[in-house]
DNA sequence: CCTGGTCTTTGATGTATGTCAATGGTCGAA
DNA sequence: TTCGACCATTGACATACATCAAAGACCAGG
């Protein structure tokens, strides 16, 4: 099951931090920004910080899901496989974001480091008790599953109804809202990951990815700094596009 | 916003016909599975049975989000629009399935008939305030929207990455699954909707739709009944097709 | 500073699917 | 039964995007 040269194995487990939720720098973007600090105190005892490279399986398709998620720092991607290796990116998550959600037993994705990234990991089995003592985090829980599944139909519209012009200039768009819902940057963008990754998640060739994007600079809507950050120099003009006027 | 020639003020609420969960046929298939008598009295407070014809919308995407339903009987479909007209079918549901999750107070997707159909409404804000009191209804809930979390990534792969031909045997296989999972017949299957409506679910025209499954016919895979019902004739072939084999 | 490898861009060509158009079925109403 | 409307099927042709191929960029290691 292994993928274009990822490995599993050497996990880098910073094993002895696990004091650091008071100083985390995120929390208002995560699920802990619901809790108490007596309910902090518990989440914390049931949570390990991890840390991976770039490009390094965090978990595969079909694993135990023993374990759920916090991005902390960097860039994590979930994708499906088909048989003959076909690849159907089916989110990239930020500082802040949960991973894990698992109807079964087993996860139903890969998640992968793009950047370098860490994670908060809870158990699985300890964090459900934690549910079960706390609606509120339940309640919040679903919110955030409620607010994943209005992302995915969205997502199933540009797969299924736009061209890739319109998925391109969506993409980059909604890469230039989260960095502000973040609170950085969304002007000029940062895409931290390859031109591969880009075409599996909008159903697109790694050609027609580059070459769509130098139709928008040749249209002037945008600006390539380099092949990792783009400028929006007509965001109106894009929006546009992106909703195929 | 009308679409298609639907219709949304006639209701026809079969407004007196409060008293029929004991009867409820189909309680094992939805959420009420999961409350005990003295719940389902509350529950069965806060709703109201209500049925429409078939291609009658139930309420549009952007319109307040005041209730959650239950399908009881009939075809609904899911959808939202581009601004040209362009379509995206975000789901079929059947008998049992639970609808009208939305993350902001607003509905993000349309809701049609497909056949003449009848569902379970409720008041959002007092149920809400049932889920406050019950987490176990929550949590079952928060399962509910993992499957679908879940299923939108499979469809996320076959817009992205299937071929026509992927689409549509993995269509009429899921189809098949759903049946039986509600105790139907699997095999031949109905499917009770148009090629417009298929075709805007698997992100393809109706046109491609209609040949694809004669293309299916002529390998031997299946036969057309008649243009709503499909006889697997080979459901082991159907299944290696759907994976690109 | 070179060098090899990887990623991106660009070009030439192919093809799956879309578009446009016509025919054929089916079903309800008269 | 016949008619009309609607939907599905089939055919001819167009095209957006994929595929195949080559030529730059960029970067890490020697």
């Amino acid at each position: 099951m292994e993928h274009l040269g990822t490995h599993r194995h050497d996990d880098r487990i910073l094993g002895s931090d696990r004091g650091s939720c008071g100083k985390c720098e995120i929390r208002d973007l995560t699920f802990c920004s619901v809790l108490t600090a007596d309910e902090m105190e518990r989440v914390r005892a049931c949570r390990t910080e991890v840390q991976f490279p770039a490009h390094h399986a965090i978990f595969h398709e079909d694993d135990e899901a023993d374990h759920l998620f916090n991005v902390t720092s960097g860039v994590v991607k979930l994708y499906k496989l088909l048989a003959d290796g076909r690849r159907q990116i089916t989110g990239f998550l930020f500082a802040g974001e949960f991973l894990g959600l698992a109807a079964n037993r087993t996860y139903a994705y890969t998640a992968e480091t793009v950047t370098e990234a860490k994670l908060c990991r809870f158990s699985r089995r300890r964090l459900e008790k934690l549910f079960d003592e706390w609606p509120h985090l339940e309640k919040h829980l679903l919110g955030i599953a409620s607010s994943e599944l209005i992302a995915a139909q969205d997502q199933m519209v540009l797969l299924g109804r736009k061209t890739a012009q319109e998925k391109m200039a969506s993409f980059i768009l909604r890469m230039s809202e989260r960095a502000e819902a973040r609170g950085q940057d969304g002007n000029p963008v940062t895409l931290p990951m390859s031109r591969a990754d880009i075409g599996d998640y909008l159903g697109l060739t790694i050609e027609t990815v580059s070459r769509t994007l130098t139709q928008l600079r040749n249209k002037g809507v945008i600006s390539l700094v380099d092949s990792g950050h783009i400028l929006l120099s007509k965001p109106d003009d894009l929006d546009d596009l992106a909703e195929g006027f």
